[in-house]
RNA sequence: GGUCCCAUCGACUAGGGGUUAGGUCGCCACUCUUUCACAGUGAAAACACGGGUUCGAAUCCCGUUGGGACCGCCA
């Protein structure tokens, strides 16, 4: 346990660009387990500050997405809370509070070069191998040269001035001590001239004025982290405790990225995924409860019982699918029928099968087992719909006329027609009565009948097959073979 | 290229000075099921390399190599 004298307080701060992130998820995971874990509260805040990147509906898709997940906040957009308000465009003027105040302080200058001049400094930098880096020329602009340039209205930038020759040091709950020269350390932008504050500036003001203890986030923030080491600094502020998460990756090790499969949460909700087995998985790339617990199959409630950041791994982690899906079947299988029945009646639209009839959620237990995600559902009901059977396959024909198998579907036409409902159980008395009648038994019985009755030589089991299609079908499946 | 991070089976990982280096996915075999799948059993499969420290190193230190991230008026 960590240790908890201060209550926690964490915090995901997601730009909203449309969907959620495997990544941001897990991010989101761990904040929301440490919270819980520790008794602390867990805040959601919309990083919008990029005027260039909004997207209709993305905060909406967000927050739905993370709350079908069961992944709760306490303070929010949505649920309020003293610290408000939680979208980073509707604070703008505390950041330029604080900006002026870097500013006073010496620890902030404005800058005029425009955007262009930037991307040209930058190319230029990097045609001569150098590092591409703002080269500080506003630093020394005096007050008197700053005036009159604003005066003039030219478009200015609010800049951190980084110190020279110094080491900024930190402790990371998962990397451990890591120190980063300043002289590499870029003179970062913290207020855009369109009045805006960079992530940088914004995420240091808010983590302080929200309270937050720890800060839990990918480890793509890291080498940032000295920026914002200097903000905190300036203002006189302690720094909270930092948790960098390290990356999911794709298969050949790079960042977890589109083209490489799908990244995006909603694609494996679409697909069927169920929401315990993506939390459980998700959970457990770059954690696990350590040593002497075997067990891989955790609920919410044991993640959150069970979390602590220092068991989160310090390596990347690949996103193995195969594992995705053989822990979705886990749960399919297991899953309570009639609430799997629910999440997946969509799958079955345009089938064949009509969704309110109660033999969908036969069709369902029979199928569950060879499910890795629902959307295979109509791969496997084809055989509970198709009209006739057709046969492409030669081979499983031959199984079919010859005089044995001839005998076997007289004696169970005979036998079925004598029936007025077919059950399971009704299916199996039926069969071994006809293998006693006929002689017939083994494989030489049973093939021909799941070949006449399903097309395939392999599926579920027969006698939930044979009840699922009824008296009718069975009957005449089984009479195109019978002479 | 610079800086930072990382390094146990193909993948997720346990172990963190003395272990036959353990588990899970996947792969393979067998058993069960008169099918496939499920389930069960078993097999193959790893400490990147080189130096130190130590009686002893997968484990601690240094280096090398390899991989990754970052280097925007994006977050």
């Amino acid at each position: 346990m960590e240790n908890l004298t201060d209550d926690v307080r964490v915090r995901f701060a997601p730009s909203p660009t449309g969907f959620v992130h495997v990544g941001s998820l897990r991010t989101a995971l761990f904040n929301y387990l440490f919270a819980r874990h520790s008794n602390g509260k867990n805040l959601l805040r919309i990083e919008d500050t990029d005027q260039t990147r909004i997207v209709e509906g993305a905060v909406e898709n967000l927050i739905g997405n993370l709350e079908l997940l069961g992944i709760e906040f306490d303070e929010g957009p949505m649920q309020g809370g003293s610290c408000g308000p939680y979208y980073q465009s509707e604070r703008l003027d505390i950041y330029k509070k604080y900006c002026n105040e870097l500013v006073e302080k010496g620890a902030a200058y404005y800058a005029f070069e425009t955007a262009d001049e930037l991307d040209e400094m930058r190319k230029l930098q990097q045609l001569e191998g150098r590092q591409t880096m703002y080269n500080g020329r506003a630093r020394d602009l005096n007050e008197e040269e700053v005036r009159k340039n604003i005066e003039c209205g030219m478009p200015y930038v609010i800049r951190l001035k980084v110190p020279r020759d110094e080491e900024i040091k930190f402790d990371d709950l998962i990397k451990g001590t890591i120190k980063i020269e300043t002289n590499i350390i870029d003179d970062q932008v913290l207020l855009k001239s369109d009045g805006f504050p960079t992530y940088h500036l914004a995420n240091v003001v808010d983590d302080h004025s929200m309270n937050i203890t720890h800060i839990i986030r990918g480890e793509e923030w890291i080498t940032s982290v000295p920026k914002h080491i200097l903000i905190y600094r300036a203002l006189g502020w302690d720094v909270p405790k930092m948790a960098h998460v390290p990356l999911i990756l794709n298969r050949d090790k790079s960042k977890l990225s589109k083209r490489q499969g799908d990244v995006a949460v909603e694609d494996y909700l679409r697909k069927g995924y169920l929401k315990e087995a993506l939390i459980n998985f998700i959970a457990f790339l770059g954690w696990n409860p350590g040593e002497g617990e075997e067990e891989e199959f955790f609920s919410m409630e044991d993640l959150i019982k069970k979390f602590t950041l220092e068991k989160v791994q310090s390596s990347g982690a690949v996103f193995n699918i195969d594992k995705l899906n053989w822990m979705n079947n886990h749960y399919i299988k297991n899953y309570d029928v009639d609430k799997l029945l629910v999440l997946a009646l969509p799958y079955f639209e345009n089938t064949g099968i009509d969704t309110s009839d109660d033999k969908v959620k036969k069709i369902l237990s029979a199928i569950r087992v060879y499910l890795n995600k629902l959307d295979e559902i109509p791969l496997h009901v084809k055989i509970f719909v198709q009209p006739e059977i057709e046969l492409e396959d030669e081979k499983l024909k031959e199984l079919l006329i010859n005089e044995s198998s001839k005998k076997v579907f007289k004696a169970l036409i005979e036998n079925f027609s004598n029936e007025t409902e077919i059950t399971a159980d009704i299916y199996k008395t039926i069969v071994s009565k006809v293998q006693n009648e006929t002689g017939v038994k083994g494989k030489n019985l049973f093939k021909p009948i799941r070949i006449a009755l399903t097309g395939s030589e392999n599926g579920p089991e027969l006698p939930a097959i044979a009840e699922i299609l009824g008296k009718d079908k069975i009957i005449r499946f089984f009479k195109r073979w019978a002479d």
